[in-house]
Order: structure tokens, then C-alpha cells, then sequence
DNA sequence: CTAAGATAATCGTTGAAACACATAATTCGC
DNA sequence: GCGAATTATGTGTTTCAACGATTATCTTAG
């Protein structure tokens, strides 16, 4: 198990100038190359990244909660990345039927989006799929790993949450 | 110092179904907030995170290895993360006048890609800040703790890297 | 020397993201 | 109630990324 340096892959001479910068960098590499995979397993289903954790969002607040829809705001909100865009995003899943728009009758400016049958059936295809790719990417690492690598990426998010 | 898990920063309900989902999630949203922040610096210079890339592994070229450019497809090796059209990537730059192409009469397949004067300006006038964007990002992490997080971030992309 | 294959780069097109602005509905001060 | 301000959402436009197919050059086998 010989450790390939990120100064390596990138075939950088020089070292990081600073420990923050390389962590970084690993950081947005790493991140890279697992969504690439699970990019790849959206697109084979018609689906991005995006609109998968809106239907995956959709699919928790009707299970969970009991509510047949949330408003578009709230999905937006829930995002594991920030998209100013839901509407649009919406939009293509209703295209594709695997969602619905319903105005709320008390606020009739607040349109609820929730998730169609298709829309779970899409799901629950790709369940297994996803879990096995987890397990293929992370799954190396001991739970202990995963516990302290989720504790620092918790710990460094918190001063760029300061100024949301 | 509370932590705010990620499962309560997304409003989930329910656990998670396994530890590597957590840590995928949770790497894909230190991530984006983190590029986030860079992004918006860069657009302040006309720059996007890919091209910034670009020209920090052309200079780094010039500086370090004594090379006046790179061919364009060692250049796109080098980036952090993976783009297949390094074409046009090259091109908004060249049309920026921050990079220049030109042919190899050794291999005339082959374009060499390097950076101008203003690109190194650019570059050096972004370089202060930078730095100091990542030491508010990451700069509350103990040296100990951002060595733990590369070690930890290297190893995920090892099984990833398998299959390139 | 020539044709076939390999390699480097480019182009065409589609689809999605980013940003600013516009619209509709509600709330609140008067 | 009336109109300004606020909130929730939608639209227009530009830019960017992804994928495939194509062109140009080099290499090599015959």
C-alpha cells in the first residue's frame, strides 16, 4: 500500500506552500473523482447528481415526515450542494415524470413539489446500485476512518458556514 | 465548538443507511461550500476554477522545471480534477490574452501551451489572496488534523484510482 | 514509398449551471 | 382597503461542461 501523494498525481516539483492549500486540493480531487462514478450511474438512469437528491430529498420528507410534498424553497435548502436554480431542476424531473408541481392552497405563492410512483420506482432501482458504489469507494476504510474523516470535513466546514 | 452534524445541517430524518454514504455526502459538501468560496474569488478576476488551474500548472512548469510551456493534453493531466476538453478551456484563456499557443515543430500533432506576462500577472496578483482564503478555510484545522484529513482523503481515492 | 493504425488536438452539439431580472402573491403600515 | 415592501417562484441569457465525431500528424509494417 504504497501512499501516492497528491504532489505526486499532480506531478507538482515544488511542495504545497501552505498545509491548507494541499488539503484542499485533495479535497476537491477526491471529490471529483467519486461523484465522476456516481455521475456516471445517474446519467445511465436519466439522472444528475441534482435531481437524484431532489427525488432522494422528496422521497425522506414523504417517508419521514408524512407530508406529501415540500415547497420548492425547502427542497432547495436541502441540498447537499447549493443550486440557485431549483425551478429549472424541477422542471426536468417533471419532464421526465418523476415529479409534480401543486400550488399550495393557504400561501398560493409557495408551489409544492412531490415525488410521482415513477419517481420511487426510478429510486428504488438505483437503492442497490448506490449502496454497492458507496461500499466500492469508502468501504476500504475502517469505520474508525470514516468516523474521523466525517468529524474534520464537520470541523472545516464550520467557518465557511459562519458566513452563510 | 458544537458540532453540527450533516445529517441535521440537511434536515434528515432518518440516520444514515450506512457510514461511507455519510462520508460521501459529507465530502460533497465540503467540497462545494469550499470551491464556492474560490469560485467567487476567481470570477472576481474573470477566472473559473479550471482555468485558474491552468495557469498555476503553466507557471509552475516555467518556474520549476524551466519549461517555456506544456503540450495541452500533459496539461490536462495535471488538473486537479479530470476535464476533457482542455481545447476550449486554453482558448477563453488565450482569448484573455493570459496564455499562447504554439506548435511543436518537433511533433507538429503536438500544441504547446504557455503562459503570458499578464497571465503571470494575474496570477501574482490572486496569489496573496489565495493563500489567504485557505488559511480562513481551513486554517482553524491543527497541522496534526490536516494531515490526518490528506492521509484520509488519499486513501479514499485509492480504490477509485484503480480503475482509471 | 505507401497504406494502416495510433496519437494529439479540435469542433459540433446537447444539456446543465450561474446570474440577473421579472412576475405573482402575501404582508404590513397607514 | 391601498400601496410599498417582502417573499416565492419563474424566465432570459450567457457561459460552461460532457460526449462523440473529425482532422491532422506521426509511426510502422509491408
Amino acid at each position: 500500500m504504497t501512499p501516492p501523494s497528491l504532489q505526486h498525481e499532480l506531478k507538482k516539483q515544488q511542495p504545497f506552500d501552505c498545509p491548507a492549500e494541499e488539503a484542499y486540493l485533495n479535497l476537491a480531487r477526491t471529490a471529483g473523482e467519486l461523484c465522476g462514478e456516481f455521475n456516471q450511474l445517474f446519467k445511465a438512469h436519466c439522472l444528475s447528481e441534482s435531481t437524484y437528491n431532489v427525488l432522494r430529498i422528496l422521497r425522506g420528507a414523504q417517508k419521514s415526515e408524512g407530508l406529501p410534498g415540500l415547497p420548492s424553497l425547502e427542497v432547495a435548502e436541502r441540498l447537499v450542494t447549493r443550486v440557485p436554480d431549483i425551478t429549472r431542476l424541477v422542471d426536468r424531473l417533471i419532464k421526465a415524470g418523476l415529479a409534480e408541481r401543486t400550488r399550495d392552497d393557504e400561501d398560493r405563492r409557495v408551489v409544492i413539489v412531490s415525488i410521482t410512483p415513477d419517481g420511487l420506482a426510478v429510486l428504488r432501482k438505483l437503492d442497490k446500485p448506490i449502496r454497492q458504489l458507496h461500499e466500492k469507494q469508502l468501504g476500504h476504510l475502517s469505520c474508525k476512518e470514516l468516523t474521523e474523516l466525517n468529524r474534520l470535513l464537520e470541523k472545516a466546514r464550520q467557518p465557511a458556514a459562519a458566513d452563510d
